[in-house]
DNA sequence: TGAGTTTTCGCGCCCTTG
DNA sequence: CAAGGGCGCGAAAACTCA
């Protein structure tokens, strides 16, 4: 019974008619925690909760959620990296752009767009395969607004050094100009996600059909889950998961609702993973049913010593320069 | 029927009789197939790193453990969680501050090493690591201690900071530097988060010796992962899920190795979930193989909308009060 | 290229806890 | 009993290699 039913795509389409496993667990919880206003969509920020709840038939329990939101809150809907895929199209990362748009912090996103040649080397690579999540999110469709981020306070930049791909050793320049590209566009990442910290999920809007790995799992998941728990503050398990369950059933994404297949279950069972690893790093903490926003503790937080950065920074890009 | 033996205690003893789950992914192929130890905690042994292998007749599935892994990737051995090695081991924090002193650091595969003189210890650190440190304090036995958490964020932390050393790509020199260089930007990192990792759940003193849930799990591997990957800046997956799994096969745990009853499958399964929600996160980055640790993205910080947030927060905390 | 391996990790069964 | 979440099977993705 239950489970296997869910990969298929389109069963989306019938919502209702889904084969959807039982959902044992879900149902609506009773006893409204507190806080929420259920239901409403209320655009404004504050909105959201749980409360669309459910519960259908006792038996029945496909989603009916309500309300979605999405409004501000942090990191970069992960799909939205995507867009390198699309041959032509380019990588411009379209709306991507808004993601950031109301950060404080802001000025730097600007989509222009020229790109750095060579990081199309790396882009090409990635994407070949298709959609590696990770590939996705690193995908530096912006790499050029590396300036811009510097200006962002406090990017942070370790990370050149990625690497080649392939096993074998690259070759030394080849690997060189890895390193730099990568570096550059890690920069970016942060960067992003900073701004991004607004937009949430939103973004989602497009690419996400993916229906792949990248659309699903836990690392879509629980960017969202964080997103949510830091708009809100103080939630509980059960309005999360609604929520997260609702938007992406509900998710548009044009063309199909194949998300909307995964299974209810399934998001469930991936924002308590979500939720537990935020808990181990502090950045939420839950009392009984209710769930704290911390924030990050600042020992994560990469900007203390900022001028030591900055001064790693300048060494680097000496560095880089002088490859080049 | 699979799974649950790994719970008996004392099945190390047999190692090779386990009635192990099949490992299907992992069986050895004819690429060396390291094993951990199973059995016994050797004490002694020197292993670490990814290289133990003990290779046992292709069919046999225990253990596997792991790595195997070509060249590139053979990471040097881990650890810098040195200090712990006392016999008794305890659990108890110690100094907390120290456990990041020595470390090397090593990231990625450096092969030889030199500079650090420790280093060699590295080898026996298999030894002291016995408890790496930061699965003593991060044991959570302390799901529920959110008060603490609250403090915690601001705690301050007392930096210890790790000197550095060399960490190296083998080939090219080019490389090598940046990522020497990479290494310094993450020092930084590095250091705060390290020192967030000191204080973490220090109260763990107790504890650890649970193995119920709050001494395994996904909220537990995922601190550790964090940790590694923070203290590193830049790691791979398979240098941090040995090491992890290395460590709880180790921890003494005086009474019991029951902890090493944890399957390294399962705890390098758990990685994946962590790594792939810090990923989604933005704290870290996977390009490839490689995991560089980003820090925890601005946006997360609480400032930016705070008052939005607060403001939030209050209105919730005011219907919580009533509600209850 | 395609077959064969490995690495990742989706997914959800089912055991614990509350 | 329901909420929580450990755990690991099996499949997709990413690589290797001939």
């Amino acid at each position: 019974m239950t489970s296997s039913v869910f990969n298929s795509d389109n069963n989306a389409a019938m919502v209702s008619s889904l084969p959807s496993p039982p959902i044992s667990n879900r149902q609506s919880t009773n006893k409204t925690p507190a806080f929420m206003l259920d239901q409403a969509p209320s655009p404004s920020s504050k909105c959201c909760n749980r409360s669309l709840v459910s519960d259908i038939g006792s038996t029945n329990e496909l989603r009916p959620l309500l309300y979605q939101q999405q409004d501000e809150c942090c990191l970069p809907p992960i799909q939205n990296v995507v867009f390198l895929n699309t041959p032509t199209s380019s990588p411009s990362p379209p709306p991507s752009s808004c993601y950031y748009s109301s950060s404080p912090s802001s000025s730097i996103e600007s989509p222009s767009t020229p790109s750095a040649s060579d990081e199309e080397d790396l882009l090409n690579s990635s994407i070949r395969r298709k959609g590696s999540i990770a590939s996705l999110l690193n995908s530096d469709p912006e790499l050029k607004q590396l300036d811009e981020e510097e200006s962002r306070c406090n990017y942070q930049s370790h990370f050149f050094d990625n690497i080649p791909m392939k096993r074998g050793r690259p070759s030394t320049e080849a690997h060189i100009d890895n390193v730099v590209v990568a570096y550059k566009k890690q920069r970016i990442n942060t960067l992003d996600c900073e701004k991004q910290a607004c937009q949430s999920s939103v973004s989602n809007t497009m690419a996400s059909n993916e229906t792949t790995r990248a659309a699903k799992g836990l690392r879509h998941f629980s960017k969202q889950v964080c997103d949510k728990v830091a708009k809100k503050g103080i939630t509980t398990y059960n309005e999360v998961a609604d929520e997260l369950a609702f938007d992406i059933q509900q998710h548009p994404t044009v063309d199909g609702q194949q998300k909307q297949a995964y299974d209810q279950k399934n998001i469930r069972r991936r924002v308590y993973d979500a939720l537990n690893v935020l808990m181990a790093m502090n950045i939420i903490a839950k009392d009984k049913k209710v769930i704290k926003w911390l924030g990050i503790p600042d020992c994560y937080r990469r900007n203390n010593e900022n001028q030591n950065r900055a001064e790693l920074l300048n060494l680097i890009r000496v560095e880089e320069v002088s490859h080049i």
